[in-house]
DNA sequence: ACATCCCTTGACCAAACGGTCAAGAAATTT
DNA sequence: AAATTTCTTGACCGTTTGGTCAAGGGATGT
């Protein structure tokens, strides 16, 4: 996009900026975050987060864009070939994992949906659409042939991101319904193993 | 709270505020939403609005604790002296019935809890916790006895505020990806009624 | 008809905010 | 070391925002 080549020095005050940007705008949403803010957290002056970003909005939206391709690369990961359960359970760790790692990345987009994706809906109508025709299409597949149950594709996908992100996005009732001291992961592990083993593995009675 | 009694003037345009500003908030978040927006959604000047709410801060503190009742109202109805499965079943189905009804009231919560929480921090900590243990106690019952499978309850009970509240939080991605024509509650509903049928139903290896 | 209380609003204010700009300090190139 | 480009910032600006206030309009009870 940028085809410009950056020096060392804008290299890393725009990767400040957008760390920074990441912290205040993952706890406050667009409009509650404020340029001051993230040019303190990024130990930067305002006029100088100016410099390298030409508004407010193109922070976010650089954000946004740059966090999307880590966000989709769980998905893309699953493998047509390997085994369905095995295949369906890794993407669930993974997404486990992100959750668990990035759980501000994670209340980004979470918040920025919910608010009706005014900066997403173009990439969510093409690219996310098409991801998840092309994985359901192989999920269809496995439940044709039986080797998992048969069920309506995209709202098992739905069922893994609304069961992992929650753990991110709902960290502060999550661990105040848990207790402050008991790690929600470990058990959402443990649980989530359960639950989608036993909604995937066939019963003897589908054919 | 209040012990003055209202007149029908107060009454009417309290409510009325609250109404907008659950469609402001709801869409735009706290700090995104201003007085102006909220007074002209209610049909009254923004001095007005001031006139019956103390403060932007007092209308979306009213606006919460008024719905949280509402909110947490399903859960309570769970009767530990129903069958298992049925009552689980019946809560999920409620929750699922709020989050096509209530959508807006839905992502108020989640917005307010994903940023923290910093209004409602108590009130979960609390009551929520206990209703919480109140209800994952009963559960714990229903798995010791064999009735539904043995999992941990609590992340049971997440599972289903995550698996409903997806459908409402999340609703332009779900309809994006799913297409515009098609309803998403129907699949859900079906769905849902699967994934915990098959979690809760206790295979006949357990014991 | 009068007095009292409830309701409504135009005009206004201070603070906060996103953004600009000129001018100087650092790097980098020549 | 001079020249040039890149980087940095204090001061400033227009707008928006939450909130105030005085003054007037409406309803209600007597």
């Amino acid at each position: 996009m940028q085809a410009k080549q950056q020096t060392r020095i804008q290299a890393k005050n725009r990767e400040a900026i957008l760390g920074a940007a990441l912290a205040v705008f993952s706890t406050a949403g667009f409009s509650g975050a404020t340029l001051d803010q993230i040019a303190e957290n990024a130990g930067l002056s305002k006029p100088n987060l100016l410099y390298y970003f030409a508004s407010k909005e193109a922070i976010y939206a650089a954000l946004l864009t740059q966090l999307l391709a880590t966000w989709l690369d769980p998905l893309r990961t699953m493998n047509p070939l390997g085994d369905p359960v095995t295949e369906i359970m890794g993407y669930v760790e993974r997404k486990l994992e992100l959750a668990r790692d990035y759980p501000r990345e994670s209340r980004l987009f979470a918040t920025e949906i919910i608010q009706g994706a005014p900066r997403l809906r173009e990439v969510i109508a093409t690219e996310l659409y098409e991801l998840v025709a092309e994985k359901s299409a192989v999920l269809a597949d496995w439940m044709e042939s039986g080797r998992i149950t048969r069920l309506d594709p995209v709202h098992l996908i739905f069922s893994i991101w609304a069961l992992t992100q929650h753990y991110a996005d709902f960290d502060v009732q999550v661990r105040a319904v848990l207790g402050e001291h008991i790690d929600p992961f470990a058990g959402a592990h443990g649980f989530l193993k359960i639950l989608f083993t036993r909604l995937l593995t066939p019963s003897l009675t589908d054919e």
